[in-house]
RNA sequence: GCGAGCGUGGCGAAACUGGUAGACGCAGCGGACUUAAAAUCCGUUCGCCGCAAGGCGGUGCGGGUUCAACUCCCGCCGCUCGCACCA
């Protein structure tokens, strides 16, 4: 009897798939008859080296592909490399190498250690985003988008780090100072690329609809983020002092002509409620009248000043300055409005400029409240009588039924808000309009590790696409990061080029693309990864396309999911693609994190649990032996340093124990505590079924082979039964993405075959090797290698990992808890009601 | 503030369509093997009463619907996540 090696089998077995060149996903033409199923997880940033949480995500894919493939689907299951981005440069600013270098170094480092996992991946189809090869196809959709119109250029407001002179993303800026110079951050009005994503803003919304394998919370925040707001968009006519002209001011553009004020609203109907008009702080309106009153400037300074973090915004008090201008009320000209400038107003939304109606919403009323403007009720709750309805603090937001507003006395909210908004037409003040939060998608970076935008700006012709024939734009190597800002910019020769159009002087676009770009669509390029004349074959897309399922993390639910989402618009409309659903993506499973305890030294230092000694009571440091802060329990990230490394610990357990375990106990859409208990636990399983393997000594029935006499009666049929309905159970969890619960059935099953002894006894040896087969193979997508080294001890043909069928021979079937789920493989098999629910929802966002 | 989700043993969790609450794992306890330990194996483990058979209570709290509620409805309490002055 022989402990089980992983030492020595986890290596044996990856050698010989990779051998048989298994996990190779078919061209349509060799697939035949197969169905194709894609299956992936959102590829990895190349940081350096991975660690024990990461390989839940990658798991999870796993065990998804090799059911897949056992069931006999084509499966394309790919990975590749976001490999551009701001890490690499920083790198290179404190450690002197390369980005290109620690890049490449990193991938070879990670890739080495997925490899460890014994991962069913496709390595043919490998990608890296910082590939020319792949960089180019993403240049040449650039181009294609600009034509089309979907890529234009717009001046926008960024977060401008003086110090280190580039543009820095909302999330690098803290109590709004740059992440890394600690300097003051401006904002700045920079000339940027942006993507069109607001032309796709009703089918992206409209679509979620049709996401129903995509879990709930995610297509709702897609939905907020989209935020579809129906209402109306009208002018209010300034009076009085005149109006900034055009020729003085831009104070006019984009808000309504320069002798009026427009604004958006939901609720037309609560017009007659109006109190005030009021502007956003850096309103064009605002700003001209703040050159001539220094009470207006001070305002819009101290405005600016607020903060922008969360519980900023919750204390913050509502104020504002009176600008001393007075507008019409759109249904009576003798109706005089005050306008203010408000710091609540914000000027990104709708048109920066609001009427406040104090009765029907919280913010007008806090202001009318505070300057002593009048609150007029218009809106009577359902059961409240206008006599005696008053408004006090709290505005009355609900429906109900309009009152002291003339001809829309009487109606509904509802059936009023048409009807202000039919008056408003009719006098040529406004219209109905669709607002939507979100916004165009500012593309442009000032960095040198990405992709670079494909334009040339000349003096004589503007901005000039480069030829198509000229791509890739490269990057160039040679760069010297020794000062801040953009080493393209600095480049002695790079952006210096003729003009495509004149001949002329030029110069090259130095920005380069937001990294998101360059994973909005990596998902059609592994359908097609070594094209180089286009992106992808169209008709290889159209096979493989949409994706079956995709696998990751729930922070980007909302951009890298909703950029995907444009993309697939995008290419199709400009040619690339042909996707009749429109989504790139059917199905989306989010899985939760790897958490571990984090400890901190009596100096105050986080440690790795490689330096402590944990106890019961507590845990020392190993090198001081001085006690240790247990700290909370926290996603595994190196900044903590509560990681486990991953190539340690498949040396000392194997890449099975580490699968087994982050799928095991939590549901996998919840965190899971990485333990060592738990890891025991995992490693306990291992050595288990290999016990039993080794103490079966005896091939397992071949498929096919006729039970002996006995083995449909007494503890032999139950343990058959046993083993069946575990086939049905683990198959029935796997769809259902229960990881956990097929892993407590596979444990239900060990537990069965380890009772059912009497090695003399025909019938129960048959039973025993049939569920121990059985056993191989629905833990081969958790535990590869073990099912393999199983599977082979027992006397049967390589391989588990694409095995098809199993079972020689039903036993007879009793009454049993799931009649209907006798079928072991082969033919697709619904998920359970409650597994669908999990993955899918019938609830409209 | 708005939206979503969750709340079950000492712990992670199961419980499918309303039908035996706590599967499975961890930790614990008792035992076997061993000079001893590790490993392994067997048994046991929600609480209370009982020698036992068995009984009673129990899924955050309070109500309700039902023959039957962890599950459905109403109202609280607590936690987590997302958004955040979006007119």
């Amino acid at each position: 009897m022989s402990r089980y090696n992983h030492r020595e089998v986890e290596p044996k077995w990856r050698e010989a798939w990779g051998r048989a060149d298994l996990y190779r996903a078919l061209s349509p033409e060799e697939a035949g008859d197969r169905p194709k199923y894609y299956t992936f997880e959102m590829f990895p940033y190349p940081s350096g080296r991975i660690h024990v949480g990461h390989s839940r995500n990658y798991a999870m894919g796993d065990v998804v592909a090799r059911y897949r493939r056992a069931k006999g689907y084509n499966v394309l299951h790919p990975m590749g490399w976001d490999a551009f981005g701001l890490p690499a440069e920083n790198a290179a600013i404190e450690r002197k190498t390369h980005p290109k270098a620690w890049t490449y170094e990193n991938i070879a480092a990670m890739k080495s250690q997925l490899q460890l996992l014994g991962l069913s991946l496709d390595w043919s189809r490998e990608i890296a985003t910082c590939d020319p090869s792949y960089y180019k196809h993403q240049q040449a959709m650039f181009l294609a988008f600009w034509k089309k119109g979907l890529a234009y250029r717009k001046k926008q407001k960024v977060n401008w780090d003086p110090v280190d002179q580039t543009v820095l993303a909302n999330e690098q800026v803290e109590d709004g100072r740059g992440w890394r110079s600690g300097a003051l951050v401006e904002t700045r009005e920079l000339e940027q690329w942006v993507f069109r994503v607001t032309a796709y803003a009703d089918d992206l919304l409209d679509a979620i609809a049709t996401l129903d394998k995509w879990p709930d919370k995610v297509r709702l925040m897609q939905a907020n983020w989209i935020g579809k707001s129906q209402g109306a968009k009208f002018r209010f006519e300034i009076i009085g002092p005149p109006a900034p002209s055009p020729a003085t001011t831009s104070a006019g553009e984009g808000a309504g002509g320069p002798n009026t004020i427009e604004v958006f609203t939901t609720r037309p109907d609560t017009l007659f409620g109006a109190s005030f008009v009021a502007l956003a702080p850096d309103h064009p309106l605002t700003k001209k009248i703040a050159a001539d009153r220094k009470d207006v400037a001070d305002f819009i300074a101290k405005a600016g000043q607020l903060g922008t973090s969360e519980a900023d915004i919750e204390k913050a008090e509502k104020f504002g300055v009176n600008l001393g201008i007075k507008v019409r009320h759109p249904f009576d000209e003798s109706w005089e409005l005050p306008v203010y400038a408000a710091n609540f107003v914000l000027s990104t939304y709708g048109t920066g400029a609001i009427f406040g109606s104090p009765a029907g919403d919280q913010r007008d009323l806090d202001f009318a409240r505070k300057y002593g403007l009048p609150v007029q009720p218009v809106v009577l709750p359902p059961g409240a009588a206008a006599a005696t309805h008053v408004i006090e603090k709290e505005a009355y937001v609900g429906d109900g039924v309009i009152y002291n507003s003339r001809f829309l006395d009487g109606h509904t909210t509802k059936e009023a808000i048409p009807l202000a908004i039919a008056e408003l037409k009719k006098r040529g003040a406004g219209e109905a309009t669709t607002q939507y939060r979100l916004r165009d998608w500012g593309v442009s970076r000032q960095r040198y590790w990405g992709c670079p935008i494909p334009a040339i700006h000349c003096a004589k012709c503007g901005v000039v696409p480069v030829p198509e024939k000229d791509l890739p734009v490269a990057l160039p190597d040679d760069v010297s990061f020794d000062k801040p800002g953009n080493p393209l910019e600095h480049h002695p020769t790079w952006k210096h080029v003729a003009c495509p159009q004149c001949g002329g002087e030029a110069k090259r676009e130095t920005d380069t693309l937001d990294t998101f770009v360059d994973s909005s669509w990596y998902y059609a390029r592994y359908t097609d990864p070594t094209n180089e004349a286009q992106p992808f074959d169209k008709k290889l897309a159209a096979y493989w396309l949409p994706a079956d399922q995709y696998v990751g993390g729930v922070e980007h639910a909302v951009l890298h999911l909703l950029y995907a989402r444009f993309f697939a618009r995008a290419m199709r409309d400009c040619g690339f693609l042909d996707l009749p659903g429109g989504e790139p993506i059917a199905s989306l499973f989010t899985q939760g994190m790897v958490t571990h305890e984090t400890y901190k030294s009596a100096a105050g230092k986080w440690l790795g649990p490689e330096e402590i000694e944990r106890t019961a009571a507590g845990a020392t440091e190993l090198a001081t032996k001085q006690a240790v802060e247990i700290g909370q329990i926290e996603k595994m990230s190196k900044s903590k340093k509560n990681v486990i490394d991953l190539d340690a610990f498949v040396t000392e357990y194997g890449a099975d124990v580490a699968r087994w375990f982050v799928l095991s106990d939590s549901p996998p859409e919840r965190d899971v505590e990485w333990t060592d208990a738990g890891v025991q636990g995992a490693w306990r399983f291992v050595q288990r079924v290999w016990t039993l393997v080794e103490e079966h000594n005896a091939p397992a029935p071949k498929p096919g082979q006729a039970p002996p006499p006995g083995a449909n009666e007494g503890e032999a049929l139950a343990l058959r039964q046993t083993a069946h309905r575990t086939i049905a159970a683990v198959t029935d969890a796997i769809e259902g993405f229960r990881f956990n619960g097929a892993v407590a059935k596979c444990y239900e099953l060990v537990n069965a075959i380890a009772k059912a002894k009497g090695a003399n006894d025909p019938a129960l040896m048959f039973a025993r090797g049939e569920a121990l087969a059985i056993l191989a193979q629905l833990i081969a997508p958790f535990m590869p290698h073990l099912a393999e080294e199983a599977w082979s001890k027992l006397g049967l043909e390589p391989f588990v990992a694409v095995a098809r069928h199993l079972i020689p021979s039903s036993p007879p079937s009793t009454p049993s808890p799931c009649p209907s789920r006798s079928t072991a493989s082969g033919g697709a098999k619904s998920a359970s009601p409650r597994a669908r629910r999990r993955q899918k929802s019938a609830k409209k966002p």
